[in-house]
DNA sequence: GCCCAGGTATAAA
DNA sequence: TTTATACATGGG
């Protein structure tokens, strides 16, 4: 099926590739992807482009979900609830800086991941480079995912959760598989629980995320922010670090107020494209 | 060979 | 409590 969808303040290049995730891949002019076990392809036509409203052409084993279904889940994804126009006015008020961050890399949105892709994919993510966690994600997908159509959906952890060390060595995950089993195991059997997490305030959920092997400030703020649209949370890496010192030294993450992650993703993305060294 | 990549666990100071 | 090193793998 195939449905249109109004989505302001949303440039897909920015938000697939800004870093947030690791599965979309751009091909002649369309970015394709896979939700859940939806699999779609998301553009701007040209009629469409000035007037903010986004393609979806979804493919699907036949009849995994209703049409109504798809399109909320897409909605929901892509979280055209919230209004990104105010949230940008803000931040940019804060610093010339944050300012410069969102007009350099216009309209990034933060999607609303699911919570144990996130997770998964920021576990593999460490000490890593972006090409090879594509690289990764998608060994993991393709070898324990289901097929949707063209594409495989993320495992499941309990899937995941029963394999060994031996199977996920196909991943070339390096150190990480034997993190990814951890977190697969303890989500299975009820030691981390993400409904309690999303109830949980930020401080208490990132200590629950913590008693994951392999999992530290970094990835259990990426977790919050992209698999369970915390905006407040802010994943601090190496990259972000360089740029707080230089630009808001000794500044925390409270001084970009409710939305720190998404100013974060601004930043990053503006340090990034600097390739600032230092 | 050496260094780095959207870090973290572990040991040692 | 802070600081150093190892960790798998692949690319530059």
């Amino acid at each position: 099926m195939i449905f249109k969808l109004l989505i302001p303040d949303l440039d897909l290049m920015e938000t697939f590739s800004c870093g947030q995730c690791f599965r979309w891949t751009y091909n002649q002019g369309k970015w394709e992807g896979v939700v859940d076990n939806c699999e779609a392809e998301v553009y701007f036509a040209d009629s469409d482009v000035l007037n903010n409203i986004l393609t979806v052409n979804v493919s699907q084993k036949e009849n995994t979900y209703s049409g109504s279904d798809v399109i909320k889940m897409w909605s929901n994804y892509f979280d055209i609830c919230t209004n990104y126009t105010k949230i940008k006015e803000n931040l940019m008020s804060i610093h010339p800086i944050i300012a410069e961050a969102v007009k350099k890399s216009n309209n990034i949105r933060i999607l609303r991941q699911d919570p144990w892709e996130a997770l998964c994919s920021f576990i593999i993510s460490q000490n890593n480079n972006i090409k090879r966690i594509k690289f990764i994600i998608q060994n993991l997908c393709i070898c324990f995912g289901d097929k949707v159509v063209n594409k495989y959906s993320f495992p499941s952890y309990e899937k995941l959760a029963n394999l060994t060390l031996e199977d996920l060595k196909i991943l070339k995950a390096g150190f990480r598989a034997n993190y990814i089993l951890d977190a697969a195991r303890k989500i299975s059997n009820n030691k981390v629980n993400f409904e309690e997490i999303k109830k949980f305030t930020i401080d208490k959920a990132l200590k629950e995320l913590y008693n994951i092997k392999g999992v530290g400030p970094k990835v259990a703020n990426c977790t919050l922010l992209y698999g369970f649209n915390r905006l407040d949370a802010f994943p601090i890496d190496t990259w972000m670090n360089k740029a707080l010192k230089m630009y808001f030294p000794g500044k925390d993450s409270s001084f970009f107020g409710p939305f720190a992650g998404v100013a974060q993703q601004y930043i990053f993305n503006l340090i990034r494209n600097k390739r600032i060294q230092n």
